[in-house]
DNA sequence: CTTAAAAATTAATCATGATTAAGAAATATC
DNA sequence: GATATTTCTTAATCATGATTAATTTTTAAG
């Protein structure tokens, strides 16, 4: 029963006692080392992590040879390949800490069943999903409407101590940019 | 009592009779005209849309005046500001109808109501939601890897059928693009 | 402290796709 | 069937951001 889960659970949804019983019936508190992956490509993915502390990022490696982040999970958030996850497809992407993580390593076949039957738990994933669902819509909607370089600075006025904690080159490529084109903005001034 | 919903839900969750009646207590059957508006800029946006035939598309005027779509709403998919809905926010969105359209209309205050209760239903959505998700990484994915004329050729080659049904301009609107870009591709052979 | 590895910078060149503007084709309306 | 509106096309110019390659700075490891 791990309160920094059950705290962010209660923000959203309302749990009963016994719903959080089940939820962490099966569940595994895990350290992650900088640099290591929880999922690798060709593997399938068969969990999905809450970060209690730290950073990861899920990225794929494209046909040039260039990593694409799609996501950093931080704490307090969740991160899964679910793609691979909800198709049992191999995965083409990779999960790995970006520093040292803390991590709650919950497996799908637990996930769905506790799904299935709480109302809560899977009200609490169902509204997770929607918040998602906005923050990629306006990231769609910012990259169209913004130049490189004032995506970039929109997105520093609005995670500013996220910038400072990872390479400039991850912020780049979650971007959709070169870290030459960066370096490029950030020589400006 | 819809026929062509409940066979929807059916396809990824297990209701109950229940469920199903209470789902449907609260609906309103719609038919809609072409380019007629379910939701301009500046409402509050308080239904989600299950289509149930025709084509509505999701979309937002930005600064330069330009339209910029997010979703196609078609037969089986539903459709919404899901930004407007979740944070009771005025939309900065429209929902307007490419063609004659029919849909189911529901109140975001009665689905709440029936997946505060129902696993079903709320699980229904929740797999919607994560299908959503996977659409929209590969969707950036997509738009990473391919060049503009692969990602045109490529969402024809999987959507055949749609590509017919809507106005050319829109599918550059949706992958990004400005209509003489398309032209231009479509041109060179 | 030294060396190796990782991350960031700089600058020149290049390609993609936007912009602008005008006209043609298709569709809808009366 | 004529007119108006919507949609699509063509072509020239332009800007953004990628690519390439070399160098510097920073961080990590022995």
């Amino acid at each position: 029963m791990n309160p920094q889960l059950t705290e962010h659970i209660k923000q959203f949804a309302s749990p009963t006692e016994e719903d959080l019983a089940l939820l962490f019936e099966e569940v595994e508190y895990k350290a992650v080392g900088p640099k290591e992956f929880l999922l690798k490509e060709g593997q399938f993915c068969k969990f999905q992590y809450f970060v209690l502390k730290g950073c990861l990022r899920l990225y794929q490696i494209n046909d040039r040879g260039n990593e694409q982040i799609f996501n950093f999970g931080i704490p307090n958030w969740w991160i899964t390949d679910l793609d691979s996850l909800i198709n049992h497809t191999p995965a083409k992407k990779y999960i790995q800490a970006t520093k040292k993580c803390e991590v709650l390593k919950f497996s799908r076949v637990h996930l769905e069943k506790v799904m299935a039957v709480s109302p809560a738990i899977c009200n609490y994933f169902r509204i997770l999903l929607e918040k998602v669902k906005v923050a990629d819509q306006r990231k769609m909607e910012y990259s169209l409407k913004f130049s490189g370089e004032e995506l970039y600075h929109h997105f520093c006025s609005k995670n500013p101590a996220f910038v400072q904690e990872v390479p400039q080159y991850m912020i780049a490529s979650y971007l959709g940019f070169t870290p030459e084109f960066i370096s490029k903005i950030r020589g400006k001034k």
